[in-house]
DNA sequence: AAACCTCACAACCGCCTTCCG
DNA sequence: TCGGAAGGCGGTTGTGAGGTT
């Protein structure tokens, strides 16, 4: 964890309706005893009243002030550390359902606050978008994110899965992964027979008929091939090579897809081969360091070199 | 070892909505 | 019904840590 910001000089600028007080107001980082201070007024008094609250509780600082430390960091039911790729998975097919709105988004992802979901759009989300030259808030990056992303997190769950049910129970058909899944909206489903596997997200009742569903398949019957380039009329019919995983595509509009992962220029066809061309969608694109938890998108999009 | 760069994230800002007298 | 205060939310910034050159 990083180590806070040194507490700012600085206090709150005066404006035209500033009392006195708000003269002293204090900006920047929090102090521990700051925190202290708030953590053990909210437990005796409870939240709310913000402004009230500040000032009762003996803090220099604005009630809005006292609400962000609260409910972004103190908060005792807060999660820490990496986003599992479950909770990426739920902010990617959130965001591309209500944009951002994060705060909606952070609704669905207990322990997690509206800001890190910002945050981490902003740094992780955005940044790929960058390097991949996509617009981040285009139809383009939305396509990218749903076609490749989201396959390779469930993926990623799938890989996670498999590797605690073989340290564990092999026969488990509910891998821990998932069956700890705090996903509270997001029904997960996990098969597995002898030769296939799949992995599906599917819209609980209450979301609208057209949320987001999407499926991971690596069916027996196809045959293998080396190179795994097609359309998306092809994954969508499921007529598509069997050495790559595909996507259900059933939740979206794919025409006109013009995406090329590879080479970022192909026409109505996308690459999940495992050439070197491709080295995200290859077999060795999940190795094990990946397992860990700081796994990231970087890896993903891995796409040259 | 130092300078520089990038990343992550806490905190702030400003606008909008809701609440309340 | 109106106006001010408070709360909520999304966008942006500042800064320390860690990595790279």
């Amino acid at each position: 964890m990083r180590v806070a910001r040194q507490p700012a000089a600085g206090v709150a600028k005066m404006d035209c309706n500033s009392s006195e007080d708000d003269s002293e107001l204090r900006r920047g980082p929090w102090t521990l005893e700051e925190d202290t201070l708030l953590t053990r007024y909210i437990s005796h008094h409870g939240e709310g009243r913000w402004n009230m609250l500040a000032k009762c509780a003996g803090l220099k600082r604005t009630g809005k002030s006292c609400r962000l430390r609260w409910l972004n960091y103190l908060k005792p039911d807060i999660k820490r550390g990496n986003l599992t790729p479950q909770e990426q998975l739920l902010i990617l097919e959130l965001h591309s359902k209500w944009g951002n709105r994060w705060s909606k988004i952070a609704q669905c992802l207990p322990g997690r606050t509206d800001n890190e979901i910002k945050n981490y759009w902003r740094t992780r989300v955005q940044k790929q978008a960058r390097q991949l030259n996509i617009e981040s808030n285009s139809k383009r990056f939305l396509e990218a994110v749903k076609c490749f992303w989201m396959p390779r997190l469930l993926q990623k769950m799938e890989q996670n899965s498999s590797i605690s049910s073989s340290s564990s129970s092999s026969s488990s058909s509910l891998p821990s992964a998932l069956a700890n899944s705090t996903l509270p909206i997001t029904t997960l489903m996990y098969n597995t027979n002898h030769h296939s596997s799949s992995v599906s997200v599917t819209s609980p009742p209450e979301f609208p008929s057209d949320f987001t569903k999407i499926s991971l398949h690596q069916p027996h019957e196809i045959t293998q091939q080396s190179t795994s380039v097609y359309d998306v009329n092809s994954v969508c019919t499921n007529q598509i090579p069997s050495d790559s995983y595909y996507v259900d595509c059933c939740g979206y509009d794919m025409e006109g897809f013009n995406f090329n992962l590879g080479s970022m220029t192909g026409m109505g066809s996308f690459n999940l081969s495992s050439s070197s061309e491709c080295p995200a969608a290859g077999s060795d694109w999940m190795s094990n360091d990946m397992v860990d938890a700081s796994w990231n998108m970087d890896d993903i999009w891995q796409l040259r070199e």
